[in-house]
DNA sequence: CTGCCTGCAAACTCTTTGCACGAAT
DNA sequence: ATTCGTGCAAAGAGTTTGCAGGCAG
């Protein structure tokens, strides 16, 4: 799908939903879609401004949960305290994060059989699954060698 | 292991250390290891203080890491702003969360071929893996007839 | 025109930290 | 006697929310 027509789908959405099309909400959706890594929040609110400087911290937290409600964007939480997004290319439901434990950047990889393998773990429990993630701390190879990642930027 | 052997090696876990056998750090530890389910910080906190109402809440904070690192207490994380904990019962690093949608409540499974399972995963990237998280969002029965689970307290 | 949406700033939640006092070794 | 641990309260980080004015429909 092209960027206009995911743009143009964007609108719809919120039509449908009964919410308006704003200049502050087009201009989040192009920042973000824009993005080819996973982004915090405060990332975002920095490439919205660049469209459109009228951008708030409080709208981009208001519209996140709209993107990603309507599957435009993917929420992952890796417990390091604020959350990351990234715009939903593929592999549906079916996708795990890596992370590496030296520079924290984040790896998403289709999981095949990561669906079924939670509903059997849930059904153990005579409970019916909505949704699993799987999240994997790892070393790359250059952190084993060096105990330095080479993505590392901060400390 | 009985209590009071578990008891016995946090004491040798903190002098092995260099840290120091307290009062409060041993009514923390008692509060913890005689719950049953996931707990909060906050719940520790008020457990803590009915054995010794010393204990503050700065303290409970900085021994549940000690615990944590000692593997007396396993910490999760399932994205909802706090941190939960339960007392390390087995199952060693292949233990899966399962979340009811609608009370939150956490259950823990043994999660078999799970280790193997990420270092799958992470392995397609040419990362070393260290450890693995699996959690499921999943409906109880009682909500699926009903729309409320049964263990529901909050709204 | 309505009423949803906005920016601003304050509020909120959970957790961490600086400080001076107190207790373990 | 040292030095680490403690409670208290303030600070911190990320996110949410109340409000008055603005703009979409």
């Amino acid at each position: 799908m092209s960027a206009d027509a995911s743009r143009e789908k964007f609108k719809a959405y919120l039509t449908a939903k009964g919410l308006r099309v704003t200049s502050q909400r087009l201009a989040i959706y192009d920042a973000a879609l824009a993005r080819k890594e996973h982004f915090t929040a405060e990332q975002l609110l920095e490439h919205a401004r660049r469209i459109d400087d009228s951008v708030s911290r409080a709208t981009v937290y208001r519209t996140l949960p709209i993107m990603t409600e309507s599957q435009l964007l993917r929420e992952v939480d890796i417990g390091s305290g604020e959350k990351f997004y990234l715009p939903v290319t593929g592999g549906g439901t079916q996708v795990a994060q890596v992370v590496c434990v030296d520079c924290g950047r984040i790896f998403e990889i289709i999981a095949p059989f990561m669906e079924w393998y939670g509903s059997t773990v849930s059904q153990k429990l005579g409970l019916k699954p909505v949704s699993q993630r799987l999240q994997v701390s790892a070393q790359c190879i250059a952190y084993r060698q060096h105990g330095r990642c080479p993505n590392r930027t901060k400390k």
